[in-house]
DNA sequence: ATCTTTGATGTTACCGGTATCCTAGATTTC
DNA sequence: GAAATCTAGGATACCGGTAACATCAAAGAT
């Protein structure tokens, strides 16, 4: 599957030293036409930038921002990148930033804050201008060091109380509880709310927050939660068997509200080998956090969830800090 | 959505050159207690490790790899992070550097060669030990400037002749062929393969080649290709509207092979409606590209596709290059 | 025609580390 | 007990740039 070149190493490019000598100038004139060209006499800058081709220059930033201060580096730690809620996130992130000439340093985390915070320790050493986390749950170490560190720092995914710095959320309990009174609007009653493993997820808990919340907020009574404990069990397949199973032990059910789409495709799919009629006699809603839920069909109701949007924000949120722009608290 | 912290500043950390005061030391030593801690009396090392807890000093990679001239970094370029197969590679390539002590920094470049190009430049301006990049079409000046820098880099999910230097693949003209003979194997005749956009797509031209090449080995006709011409179009209910379209027209059709996972998904389910068996009455194969690949009810053959492997392959090969161990051509 | 200003470039120092060489005291060797 | 060897740590230079200041010639002011 892999194969090997031959490996002709050259070696670094050329230094600015060089192309200076070369340009018959000092290094500073070179600094210069890279950076205000406008203060170069065309005819040095020609001079210049024919010395800078001809060496097939590439200028270091490394050792520039040595000098400046800043790296042009944001780092972000998401949870995993075979998620596409947090790939969608950087991909927002990233087409910011990498629009203001910023580069982004990514690591994964495992869902793990111990992780999270080695990585935190070892991309400080990297010195990046600002940092994009996910979600407000981290060590107590990582948020001290990060505070102490005065870095700009944006936290996604989460809304709460004492953010380290800036916060772009999104309150999965307050769309939890929006979805499940649109089911409730819909005439929905016995809602019955299907939770993925909420170990180390604070997405699910949330979510179910605010599922009972809604209920009781219309006067119903939420019903126990269920939870599917198998963690490798994000699989159609899964949305299936909850769904004969509620089928059939429960069928008072008149609404299945799962925290993950996979789930509920799979439990659409099923209901029509069933003959169960979807929407009509059963309601079935999740929240489109897979890939999957770009492609899914709308007979199911689904809770959009505007990751790509999240990044951005925070891309532009942390550029704006950066620019010296007051941040303002902001919807 | 988002809100503000306060924002309080304290300026970047402490200097090893403050550590070392603090300590009674010279930076050296401070340096060697962090580098090389053997080379240091207990005495003194207990001494410098208390100043830097004290100072909370971070060391600034930056500055060191601009003295030992390697940066610590891996730069990957992908078309998109919002697709689950270039996701999942980076977490591959992640997770194998990262060991390694090194980081990964990204960027996505939206399938676009120029694009690509003006990445490299600004991502070889950070001076990364190593480069990985999606698909081996790139510009002239691409492969120019990355051979003259003498990088090591991999180029992933494509194998081809004359890569930049080293190349992980997969052949999708191979898989699809493979696929095509399975479906024959099992006693299917009247394929028809089902591409998505072909624009910018190497893989799925790639695939129909694959597939012309199995249907013409096995002394079958291949039929004509059909196209999905919407980019947008890459939804459960594009498959569903094929299939029916195919139920219509071509009923002599015994088997579909998508380029795309989501389309098959979406077949499969429509053919449940329409009440066809699959996979009796007819044949429904995809590739198993997107998220979904990893949910989807074994009632579709499908096309395994080791993204993540990839990715891990890939970083693999680097840190070997990076070690100064030869690369061996490998399956 | 002399004194200022202005603009283009050069000089110097420094960013925060590390490689390399050097020194002085401790330890070993004969 | 003197010479040889080690060892811990210091001194210096340098990585590849950039900020800040100095310089000098051309241009403008009086």
């Amino acid at each position: 599957m892999s194969q090997a070149g031959n490996g002709s190493r050259v070696g670094p490019g050329a230094t600015m030293a060089e192309v200076a000598a070369r340009a018959g100038v000092t290094k500073m004139t070179v600094s210069r036409v890279l950076r205000h060209p406008e203060k170069v006499t065309p005819l040095t800058r020609q001079r210049v930038t024919e010395a800078i081709a001809a060496l097939a220059y590439v200028p270091n930033r490394l050792a520039g921002g040595l000098t400046s201060g800043a790296s042009g580096l944001v780092a972000a730690i998401v949870p995993t990148l075979r998620h596409s809620l947090f790939a969608d996130t950087l991909e927002g992130v990233s087409d910011v930033i990498a629009a203001a000439g910023l580069g982004l340093i990514v690591s994964s985390s495992g869902y793990k804050t111990d992780v999270e915070e080695s990585q935190v320790r070892s991309i400080l050493e990297r010195r990046p201008d600002a940092l994009v986390l996910t979600g407000l749950t981290h060590t107590a170490d990582t948020r001290t060091l990060l505070r102490g560190f005065g870095l700009p720092v944006v936290e996604t995914w989460e809304t709460g109380d004492e953010p380290i710095d800036m916060v772009v959320g999104y309150s999965n309990r307050a769309a939890a509880a929006a979805m499940t009174a649109e089911l409730i609007g819909a005439g929905y009653r016995r809602i019955l709310f299907v939770n993925g493993p909420s170990r180390n997820n604070e997405r699910a808990r949330h979510r179910a927050e605010g599922y009972r919340a809604a209920m009781r907020q219309a006067g119903l009574d939420p019903l126990p939660v269920q939870v599917v404990r198998d963690e490798a069990a994000i699989r159609l397949e899964t949305g299936a068997r909850v769904l004969r199973a509620v089928h059939a032990e429960q069928p008072e059910v008149d609404a299945l509200f799962f925290t993950s789409d996979v789930f509920a495709v799979g439990a659409v799919l099923e209901s029509r080998k069933l003959g169960i009629k979807v929407p009509e006699a059963l309601g079935v809603a999740g929240f489109h956090d897979l890939e999957i839920g770009r492609v899914v069909s709308p007979s199911l109701t689904t809770v959009q969830i505007p990751a790509l949007e999240i990044g951005r924000k925070a891309g532009a949120l942390l550029l704006d800090r950066l620019a010296g722009r007051a941040v303002a608290p902001s919807a």
